[in-house]
RNA sequence: GGUGCCAUAGCUCAGUUGGUAGAGCAAUGGACUGAAAAUCCAUGUGUCCCUAGUUCGAUUCUUGGUGGCACCA
């Protein structure tokens, strides 16, 4: 048994994971490691929910606002991240606490992922530029050239899955699928995992009640200002991308 | 009160030159190891507002209602 433990709260977006992530943290005298795909995104304030000044003031937070919309961020690299964060942190206190929603950046934390390298961002431009070119049926044919095993596998008419076993492949110069499969890591610490509920239309009331304060302080102008990189991954993310739209008048 | 427009899936709407209807979103189930609040696959949904006509047949055309919106008074 580790001395150390790592609480991760998650649950519904709007479910009040924010309070009370606060709260335990106060309770244990503990940080709070955001699990958050979009509250990391500094420009993401209003639509994402992030924790105010005020809540931000009550408890210190790691991954809120620390990453530009123009990043490139990725769940494998906050495993590293959250993993190096945590060494100091269990120094300070041997129970931590992760909040948030990104089932995966919390399995890559607890579970971890497979070690797969880094994308330079020319390979990247590269294999976008055949899909632009040939589209999915270009990224389908590189992939069963490069990665024989990955095109049995893979859903192959899932875009994102396609172009990233292809870039991985060009980028390793060795076939993707050959990474996968031995994510057995043991971490330096116990996790212990509480999931919030409630039922379902007291949940849908809270969410319109939120995106009601949400407008009142100022959503619409937030997304009008990210409007021009409305493209950007860090920009599909639910609240912006409808409000896009309804700027485009659909 | 008058005139006009509208009423179709949970929501926004398309459509049927008259042969009982469909997209997007939502929902539900599933997949997923560096975009994960993402992405992909599968599935259903209906008194087509009510009424009476015309018609072999009306959600579609006509009459009269009801409800909503706009304009005029």
């Amino acid at each position: 048994m580790n001395k150390n433990t790592l609480i991760v709260l998650v649950g519904p977006t709007g479910i009040g994971k924010t309070e009370l992530g606060i709260r335990l943290a106060e309770h244990f005298n503990s940080d709070i490691i955001s699990s958050d795909s979009r509250q990391i995104f500094k420009e993401l304030k209003i639509g994402t929910a992030a924790p105010d000044e005020n809540e931000l003031s009550r408890v210190k937070h790691h991954f809120i606002g620390t990453k530009s919309i123009f990043d490139y961020y990725s769940a494998g690299q906050f495993e590293l991240d959250a993993l190096s964060l945590m060494d100091t942190l269990f120094e300070k206190n041997n129970v931590q606490l992760m909040v948030g929603g990104s089932m995966l950046y919390i399995d890559a934390v607890c579970n971890g992922l497979d070690n797969i390298p880094a994308v330079p961002s020319n390979i990247r431009d590269q294999v976008a530029e055949v899909y632009e070119k040939e589209g999915l049926v270009g990224l389908q044919n590189k992939l069963q050239e490069l990665d024989p095993e990955s095109y049995l596998k893979l859903d192959l008419n899932n875009k994102q899955r396609v172009m990233h076993a292809v870039e991985v492949s060009i980028a390793a110069e060795k076939p993707y699928s050959e990474f996968l499969g031995h994510n057995k890591y043991t971490r330096p610490f116990n996790v212990v995992k509480i999931g919030l509920d409630m039922p379902r239309d007291i949940l849908y009331e809270r969410i319109n009640a939120r995106v009601d304060i949400m407008v009142k302080e100022g959503l619409l102008d937030e997304v009008k200002g990210l409007y021009e990189h409305k493209n950007l991954n860090s920009l599909n993310t639910v609240g912006y991308k409808e409000l896009f739209k309804f700027f485009d008048g659909e």
